[in-house]
DNA sequence: CCCCTGACTTTGCTTTGCCTAAGTCAGCTC
DNA sequence: GAGCTGACTTAGGCAAAGCAAAGTCAGGGG
């Protein structure tokens, strides 16, 4: 085994992460769908009109969206109306908020509006804004410049003959 | 000047800066490239190989990644070879780290190989593994159900007559 | 000075994403 | 039991994104 992090072109891409979420979220319609679930939308009609999407194109994103368990269907009824369904985020879904923070922190430095920014994140429980941030498990903050690739277990290697 | 939280219908997503973020790297390859640029890579044919897309949409993708400043082109020379160009983060690209590493981490957790993952980030003072996570200002550990929304100065409202 | 190589570009085609407009359907309200 | 409303589905079409295969181009090596 010669040095694996020199070889990186033998590295073969079928097994990342990142591409793997990507197959999952990996277009616009669907993460904007997920940032209004996390948002607290609920219904249909309000999830097509805070993304801007056509009916048709919620009605197949949110249908994915709960066959890859993202989101929940959950009957619910208001008060003299018929019962209704309502879509609400599974715990797989809420664990894409960091990347939602993460995009939206981005825009907010290299995109926003001269105004300012919508909306900000506070702390639920101090009122402090929140950020996305790098952290090891020694509890260091980490720079993006910090970071060191390692091989992993799932790693495959082409076959360099 | 009513409910503001109550009466999200009025919110007008035009300034939304996860909407404005995915403008820019709200496809699949741009994001492959970027976690390739990120990894180091920063030729060409390596880009086009790794991301494993085709060449045109390779070229295509980092012309617009260097248009939006994300990537810089800068010429270097192998010895004995002639003087080409390569692709390097910007500042404003290398800002994107979060949200890549915060994909990473939900693809290990969620869509992993049975194997596990193929690579992981190490701390490069330290050695320890990365993570993002989202912190306060005042330095609280925040889960993704910890956060509230509240109206910055850029939001739009609706005409609600 | 001719060839090789890395870095693209061009051409032609398929797939995916999204749109509008119109239709369906189920269960309350009246 | 007729109509309304919310939640979709169907049909038809346009545009962007992707692929493969082949062509171009510039500069250093031989």
């Amino acid at each position: 085994m010669t040095d694996l992090l020199a070889n990186r072109d033998a590295w073969l891409m079928t097994n990342c992460s990142i591409a793997r979420t990507l197959d999952v979220v990996g277009n616009r319609s669907t993460l904007l769908l997920l940032r209004e679930a996390s948002l607290g939308t609920r219904r249909f009609d309000d999830f097509a009109a805070r993304v801007g999407i056509s009916e048709p194109v919620a009605a197949a994103r949110l249908k994915q969206l709960v066959a890859d368990g993202l989101l929940e269907r959950r009957p619910y009824q208001e008060p003299g109306k018929r019962t209704r369904d309502e879509y609400v985020l599974t715990e797989k879904g809420a664990q894409l908020v960091p990347v939602l923070v993460a995009l939206r922190q981005w825009g907010d430095t290299w995109a926003a509006d001269p105004a300012g920014p919508s909306v900000w994140l506070a702390h639920h429980d101090c009122g402090a804004e929140v950020h996305a941030v790098l952290r090891c498990a020694a509890g260091h903050d980490v720079d993006p410049d910090g970071l060191d690739v390692r091989p992993g277990p799932g790693l495959l290697l082409a076959d360099t003959e």
